[in-house]
DNA sequence: CTGAAAGCGCTAACAG
DNA sequence: CTGTTAGCGCTTTCAG
């Protein structure tokens, strides 16, 4: 910057005018000092800049999935990107690939680099350790998993209750004897979702003594051999709910394994993709991660706006969506 | 900074050292100064440090991808992550959604927040713009699709043989009234696509005249309606050439809305989820996107730990995935 | 309308 | 082993 007001003949401030669209410049100076910039092809830098600067502001946010593995985390961060975009804010995300350890480590990078907010989709137990930062003035919004031990503005599906639903669907069709086939219990998605199918199937009366609950299931490899095991056990279930989309394609890979996939029902947590195009099309509770980005990244700028406004949960509406596994039912027997 | 050093008591640098990891500071000192950092929720802001720092490196990298809308973008944004990750290196991600007109400024942002290097999936005709970018020192890496006007790292997949090869298939079944449907022309991996498909048509002597080019198909819906029209003319093709993923899903689903799935042939460019459970299974050349994520970030941490051989062009082989829908004959007549 | 001086948080270079 | 001084590229403040 000090060689292009050399070049331009002026002072070093004069610049920083020009370049930042302040007023008070001549209309030929502001050409000159152009000129000059473009001659030496200077770009500023934000973080010279803001180093100086009194909002202090980045431009930057951060966005933390839970796995880049899944295709609701490149949704979601779809959501983000684009709300961002409109407004000149760079979006650094990084992906927890769902290991604790890896949390706090990631955030901190992030918060060295001065983000101006950050939205998590955490799995850590408890975010406390988040606080400071918050105070500090950092905008914190959390996705998809709801934080503990902090306030923040949270985005979320009502996971228990969907999934009972789904439940409650299977139940309806006439299943008794149900599975549950889920990811790992220490993530709080996964958690809401055992809770409500576990709950439905109280509601109705069936005992849930005799239900199989399998967990830690994080891959279509997993699921495939749970599933297996589950089908090839000596009173197999009539009916599969599948907490996650990975799970579920898992378990469709082994339904049609041993040629069960029109005689066992299914239904699945997240939508997956030309689940209408496989046979029986793929019943799904189906959840809105684009939106949920969306949803989040506006808190954040709004927050960043100035909005003070004690914080809110969002609770995004998720769908049924029916298109025959969930219909099959149980053998006549 | 300052504070942490008056509340242990030490001067300024010693704190610096002690957050760098620097050595020549007592043990005991260590332990006052990491204690005072602690208790101040002290977290160095590493663009600060970089505008002295001799290395001038931030440990972030932009990542510019075509089109978030694609799943492919997303496995390369994977790739890059993971390796980056791996070094604690931050990585920007952006999408131009293949708008021209966004590339320049989404790069001027990255280059405005000093990045290291720059991965890019361009769909600008030239990059020559970023030639000082290069000569100052900022590393830059292309993947998916070639620069033109500038020489860089290169990682692409060999767009034309692929698509040759694909079409060598659809021939060698028996088909000769052939049809492509594909992406904007002006997007380099579509246009080698095109031109792959349309040679080796020439090569076994297929007038190439009367084959049907439909291009700008950008999306599901775009496809499908291209798709109809085409099934729905005079003389319909019997077999068909979808040059990217998207558009593959949207013939899929045009085939299946005139009941035509099993008696017109189709190979596709990229593969798609769940296309080997789909009825016929999906044939297509499977690109591998994750890989090229990664072998572009190599390259660029190469470049940054040094490395100033010439610059090369890797090609990632691409597959073909033989799940039925190619091996479609052509009816008889 | 323009510029000079001070300083943001940190590290380099050099003294002690 | 530790501290002091200067200065990175920019914006602020304030004086022309």
């Amino acid at each position: 910057m000090r060689d292009v007001a050399a070049l331009a003949g002026v002072g070093l401030k004069t610049v920083s005018r020009v370049v930042n669209g302040e007023p008070n410049v001549a209309a030929e100076t502001q050409a000159r000092v152009r000129a000059a910039a473009e001659q030496l092809d200077f770009r500023p830098d934000i973080h010279a800049g803001n180093l100086r600067r009194t909002d202090r502001k980045t431009r930057t946010i951060g966005l933390v999935v839970g796995s880049v593995a899944n295709p609701f985390s490149g949704a979601l961060h779809r959501g983000v990107e684009d709300l961002a975009a409109s407004r000149g804010t760079a979006v650094f995300a990084s992906s927890l690939d769902d290991d604790a350890t890896r949390e706090t480590r990631i955030v901190s990078e992030m918060l060295s680099r001065r983000v101006d907010g950050l939205i998590l989709t955490t799995v850590l137990k408890n975010q406390s350790y988040l606080a400071p930062e918050q105070q500090r003035g950092t905008v914190l919004a959390f996705v998809d998993r709801e934080p503990l031990g902090i306030e923040a503005d949270t985005i979320v599906t009502d996971n228990a209750e969907a999934a009972a639903a789904a439940t409650a669907h299977l139940v309806a069709v006439g299943h008794r004897r149900l599975a549950y086939l889920g990811d790992r219990a220490e993530i709080w998605t996964a958690s809401q979702r055992r809770t409500g199918f576990l709950r439905q199937l109280g509601r109705v009366g069936v005992a849930t003594a005799d239900i199989p609950v399998i967990e830690g299931l994080h891959d279509e490899a997993s699921a495939f051999a749970a599933t297996l095991r589950l089908l090839d056990s000596p009173s197999p279930p009539t009916a599969l709910f599948t907490s996650q989309n990975l799970v579920t394609i898992g378990t469709i890979r082994a339904l049609r394994t041993r040629g069960l996939h029109n005689r066992i029902a299914l239904f699945g947590f997240d939508d997956i993709p030309l689940g209408d195009m496989i046979e029986p099309g793929v019943s799904v509770v189906a959840q809105n991660p684009y939106e949920m980005g969306r949803l989040a990244a506006a808190r954040v700028f709004a927050r960043l706006d100035g909005d003070d406004s004690s914080f809110s949960t969002v609770v995004v509406p998720s769908t049924l969506i029916h298109r025959g596994s969930g219909d099959i039912a149980p053998p006549a027997d």
